[in-house]
DNA sequence: TAAAGAGCTGGAGTGCACTCCAAGCAAGCG
DNA sequence: CGCTTGCTTGGAGTGCACTCCAGCTCTTTA
């Protein structure tokens, strides 16, 4: 079998996992030269979409091989993994693309850079108590359903 | 001014906050006849989005004056409180839809019912994990930052 | 009773985040 | 040399969850 272009139709595993990087067949810096299927291997995203995000603006800059291929780096790796996490807590991809212009125009953005991820974590830890919130609701009404289930096997 | 039919261009504070209902001017059982703009103002949807949600056989079942206009009630209202917290927490339209035939369906569908919002519950006990773990990442890189501008104050 | 305002419908449009397509180049192999 | 495989591009298409529109009816206020 052939590595195909396009992502997985079915779902290899969990593609839940995407945030981290499966850190295995990472090479030292220096001959650190993943292709774009290598990618695709590492991070879980497709080709397509590693593409995109480089036409919108959302990569650092990706070299090139003499006949236009991309050759990603363990930097753009960890640029990826980050992405992935911000991504995986909902930041729009706008926000991600104004904070990847920050970090190409140098240290001078420093604290912008921080406001916006700052004002992300807030973000982040209200939706986390929402979602506990939303836990007890849940919580309730299985053991509403369990019990009943419970009642009328009792009546049998 | 009066009261338009879309949703307010100028988010009013801060939308977010639909999940529950703001508990105010609810009226006890047996009168409570909502018109479609007193929901919007108390759920925080838009009456777009309730007239779509009844379309797609999101709601039991909304009652209709002899004109054809809905009046709500305080159970619909229950329903739409649950309704905002499963989208808060990520639960797709087609689940939920699922969901409300299932209710429609009546009492023998306890069981089905429960495991749909059990395996809810551990998508979102999975998504608070995930939204911890990156918390972690933005409180590193946030501290990064906060050193780096130390730092380049001290150098002044 | 007339005008303004709220509600109704089916269907079209929007924004986001991908996702895919077609056509074409480049390297490696028998 | 030709074939296969992988990579390239711009632009078009998809799916989700709304969001809006046109044209109408119904209700309320002056």
């Amino acid at each position: 079998m052939t590595v195909m272009e396009s992502a997985p139709v079915t779902a290899p595993a969990k593609p839940r996992n995407c945030a981290g990087l499966r850190d295995g067949p990472r090479r030292p810096d220096g001959q650190d030269q993943y292709t774009i299927s290598e990618v695709v291997g590492l991070t879980g995203l497709s080709a397509h979409t590693l593409r995109w995000y480089e036409r919108i603006g959302l990569m650092p800059h990706v070299d090139r091989t003499h006949t236009g291929q991309r050759r990603f780096t363990n930097r753009d790796l960890d640029w990826l993994s980050l992405v992935g996490k911000l991504r995986l807590t909902g930041m729009p991809v706008a926000d991600m693309v104004r904070y990847a212009e920050l970090v190409r125009e140098g240290p001078a953005t420093f604290a912008a850079r921080e406001r916006l991820l700052t004002a992300h974590r807030e973000d982040v830890r209200q939706r986390i108590d929402e979602l506990r919130d939303t836990l007890a609701v849940l919580d309730y009404k299985i053991d509403l359903y369990a019990d009943a289930r419970l009642g009328s096997e009792g009546e049998l």
